[in-house]
DNA sequence: CTGAAAGCGCTTACAG
DNA sequence: CTGAAAGCGCTTACAG
């Protein structure tokens, strides 16, 4: 442990060959006999050897690695679905991935951007934790750079994110299939905030009430918060409706967590009485509810495939302007959904 | 952007200096007079310079870089506090991560340490998602490495893991403060296993009792599997004994949000009728059940710090035997303890 | 198929 | 206080 490690010259050495030779055998280039190949193998195996990244960066001027920056991790459990999908993307290429939790502080956001630089990444990952507008640093665009479940405001860097308003859609049809017509719909965020997780999912539920002929009732319509507990209070609130809704699509799990409490208050049955799906396919909730909730999922993993796949492949020169993607959100079915109540909204 | 990054000759050619003036600036050494230092700045900053990390790793043979490698981490939400409190302490000390999700696989695992160690990096954090013994990679033995929430096997590795003892003992103590004699534990996974997770969060339980003179009762004691469903199941069967528990110690949040849905169902309210303490700190669950749930927090942050504060600081040649540190588990208070009812275990 | 040499971008004694 | 030179561990033409 104490012995210096042997570089390419002390194997050169000991196999009696240039160190041109054992560069070749390194990257396993042609133009080696096989008996030269094995001699040099051998010696390596021997030594323990092991090639000093660093200095063929330095050479190649290529450094084999992804900067993945985060932003504002805390408030969700998905940072690890992200980087696993980044990841694996990453290692089929022969990258690694540097990750730094900027955590919501702008200090540590160019600093770490600094750093990144100067480790001379290859591209960057930008990663917030739900789908709105950022404003980034300047020295982003000295490498190639995607937005993942964010996009840059000016819209000139490319950016993958959820498509909020077809999963809207969606789980509102998940509804409507089981001939539910009076649908409250929560949403995760005031809609004033802008925020496409709540602006579009909102959009998708009233697209797929009109595609249906089901009129739009803003009785229905609660902003709430994301909270099990804002959940939990616009629940009370629309139960105590003249005619309550029999189908609930909340914005979040969280919120729909929330709601099996007021169902349980009221006496009101999951699915029997009333039919809910959620927004976001967080394991620990969806799983845990009784009965297990139905709702849709976040592309995380995919989303962070998509954002080194991008990074790969693009060509990053000027043209035409930077892609923004949209990935599916998929039904996650559970069981939290049955037929509409004969006595609609009353305990059966 | 397609121009050539300019380095330390260019730097000085255009300062009129030498180049070993100009890195002497660059790494804010003393030796150097005020006039030049400006000048050279000054280049520095027309021309957007930005040093190449690898070429200085190359000539110090310092990476400041350390590996973070986890396993398993789908299991468990908690892989990011991990990284943010190892990040944390990196950070302070100038050093950057390299994180690598082996996931389970150990083709990806032996892959990641011999790229992690290609790369130069001067240390490598071990992080299991939950505190159990592993066997790890022989290449590992390379550099020095700590373990976090596990522990190698053979005990030749530093490792810091919760102190579960104490965290069950206090769960414990909690609900016997309130008056609660009748208390359940329901592991969170058998015993047999062996996972220190499972038999010390116990033996705790075991301690408690016998330090405020209660008589252990095996009928109160559930070996449950973790999951909502298992907490769910455990509970009812619990609430059928002749004379119930009023309290509970889940070795799981998730397990007792199960629970919550039992005593829904037999309309017994949380904390009048039972209490109930929990173990995790599952944000997501613990200030979404209804009351919030009082319970152990798993040290995550801290054992991310703690590993990279002991990369940074120990000594690492042969000597003691590597140390094995155990962290608290904070009692994080919130509603679901109540003093025990006059009545017990029947609705109040 | 192979070796000697140059060079990537830095840092570090060594003179002055 | 400063510059010229050597060298870290590789890769890459260039000859042969």
């Amino acid at each position: 442990m104490a012995e210096k490690k042997p570089s390419i010259h002390d194997i050169a050495r000991i196999a009696g060959v240039g160190v041109g030779t054992v560069s070749r055998v390194l990257n396993s280039q042609p133009n080696v006999a096989d008996a030269t190949r094995e001699r040099v193998e051998r010696v390596m195996a021997e030594l323990d050897y092991r090639p000093t990244f660093a200095a063929r960066h330095i050479r190649t001027g290529r450094s084999q690695l992804f900067g993945f920056v985060t932003d504002q991790v805390l408030t969700t459990p998905f940072a690890h679905d992200l980087i696993r999908g980044a990841q694996a993307r990453a290692r089929q290429a022969d990258h690694m991935l540097m990750v730094i939790d900027a955590d919501g502080d702008d200090r540590v956001r160019e600093q770490a951007v600094t750093n990144l630089l100067e480790r001379g990444v290859e591209g960057i990952v930008y990663a917030a934790m739900f789908n709105h507008g950022v404003h980034l640093p300047a020295a982003l665009r000295e490498v190639p750079t995607v937005l993942v479940d964010c996009y840059e405001v000016a819209r000139d860097l490319p950016s993958v994110v959820p498509d909020e308003a077809l999963g809207g859609r969606e789980a509102t049809e998940r509804l409507l299939q089981d001939g539910h017509v009076r649908i409250a719909m929560i949403t995760n965020d005031a809609l004033s905030t802008g925020y496409p997780a709540a602006v579009e999912r909102f959009e998708g539920y009233c697209q797929a009430l009109e595609a249906h002929g089901v009129t739009f009732d803003e009785a229905l319509v609660r902003e709430g918060l994301g909270s099990a507990d804002s959940g939990y209070r616009h629940t009370r609130d629309l139960l105590d409706l003249e005619l309550p809704p029999t189908g609930f699509f909340f914005g979040t799990d969280r919120m729909a967590m929330g709601a099996y409490f007021a169902f349980a208050e009221r006496g009101l049955r999951v699915p029997h009485d009333v039919s809910v799906v959620g927004f976001d396919d967080q394991h620990y909730i969806a799983d845990a509810l009784r009965p297990a909730l139905t709702t849709m999922a976040l592309p995380h993993a995919a989303m962070g495939r998509w954002a080194v796949e991008h990074l790969l492949t693009a060509s990053w020169g000027e043209g035409r302007p930077p892609v923004q993607h949209q990935l599916v959100c998929p039904l996650v079915e559970r069981g939290s959904v049955g037929p509409v109540p004969a006595e609609p909204g009353r305990k059966g």
